[in-house]
DNA sequence: CGCGGTATTGAAACGCATCAAAACCCGTGG
DNA sequence: CCACGGGTTTTGATGCGTTTCAATACCGCG
């Protein structure tokens, strides 16, 4: 009947969690990991493109994302969600939805602050959470406000490829990136046909491709050097302040 | 000696702290106020455009803000701060500048870290805080991505303006906002050209004006049309979903 | 009065959006 | 097995918003 990847289901104990070394419970130690089932409120299986709306989770398997819808119809992707991300719905507008086929533990928000209030690590696992989402949208915005199409999407890849790297996901050389360039386009501020267009530059300078739900990097240091400034020159803050 | 506003010096006592209730240690009971001077290692008063390398501070009088410079030599501002926001410097690359004279105090890690492990409130209080931010970089990912230059305009000031506002320091008609056209120019990703003409329209449509350090409102509603979205029509997205 | 930083205005060039259409891919059903 | 259909990717042509470059005007201050 499914005519989809199956839903993983998820492991029974916290214990055996896979993505855990990874996620908000990393800090807990073997001996307690019992008291965060009582935090667990439940686990769901979504399809890729539901939309989610438990308000906080997090992703055991598959992705999802966050976005926004503008009053034009357009929409604006705010942030890719991996296994073991914790995933906050926010009460403004922004609605989060599964990009793959997803699972996920639904989490107890008063049990959840009641842990953390008895745990000051976790709260600062929590903390250390909300302190890369920030940095994270910190350099997408740099992206959207100072790079060009290409720079914004070799960023972007190389940024998830690091994230998918991090948590054992992906081998140097690619990963599974199960992005449709409407997605690309979305978190860039590109229009899908743009977004084609540097793809396809990247693919034909031999640089990275994005196929079938699968990223290739074929040469790293092109890929990094258009996610930096592809502008001339570049020499560098001082230098230019000197000149002239 | 100073050609410049003076330097707001601080008070002596957090208790008597102006903008205590707006900032992280607004959570701790009058009672425990005393233990707030532990965390404090010092404060400083530094003049508009030097350079802030205390790693976590609060803000207590003038402006800052956050950017990283890109190597072609421009920048991206990140984040304005205003006081009583927590401002925490990254380990990234980023700067924290001020963008008046500012005075502020300065707080030490480790000291802050042990009150927030005894007092779970405070650290829900660092945690909104963060939370915070990230939706305030969420709503600038969306400008940047899918507003036109007046629109990202038109909300910045608008942001500002409800930060202002929520912490006493504006009305309705408008508020002292001591930015230059370059810092709306790197924050919202464009020119400084560019960020010029679009105040001129705001200007001459009798929107709002942006004048020697201060943000005048003459017409909200038409302000907030503009940072909504001006494209024609906005059928919405169901509408549009539906249409053709 | 003159200077440095800031704001303003104009003209030309460019990157990206938009519109339109074709190619492709894959699951579905005849 | 092949034709069909919807979603996705690709390609091309045209227009617009924004950048860039170049001057000029403005303003507080020494």
């Amino acid at each position: 009947m499914s005519r989809n990847a199956s839903l993983t289901p998820l492991p029974g104990s916290c214990a055996a969690c896979a993505v855990r070394p990874f996620a908000l419970f990393r800090v807990v130690p073997q001996a307690r990991v019992g008291e965060i089932a009582r935090v667990r409120s439940g686990v769901r299986l979504v399809r890729a493109g539901e939309a989610i709306h438990d308000s906080i989770f997090t992703l055991y398997a598959g992705w999802a994302f966050s976005w926004t819808a503008t009053p034009d119809g357009r929409r604006q992707v705010l942030d890719f969600h991996l296994p073991g991300d914790l995933v906050e719905r926010s009460e403004d507008g922004a609605e989060v939805e599964a990009l793959t086929d997803a699972s996920f533990c639904i989490l107890a928000r008063d049990r959840l602050c009641d842990f953390m209030g008895r745990d000051p690590g976790l709260a600062m696992s929590y903390a250390e959470g909300l302190t890369r989402d920030r940095a994270r949208l910190r350099e997408r915005l740099t992206s959207l406000g100072r790079r060009d199409a290409a720079g914004r999407v070799a960023h972007l890849l190389l940024e998830l490829h690091g994230r998918l790297m991090r948590r054992g996901g992906a081998d140097a050389r690619g990963a599974a990136v199960p992005l449709k360039q409407a997605h690309l386009a979305d978190a860039l501020g590109l229009s899908v046909e743009h977004a084609n267009r540097a793809l396809a530059a990247m693919r034909k300078d031999g640089i990275a491709t994005l196929n079938k739900g699968r990223l290739e990097i074929l040469d790293r240091e092109a890929l990094e050097d258009m996610a930096g400034w592809s502008g001339p020159a570049q020499p560098g803050v001082l230098a230019r302040t000197l000149a002239v």
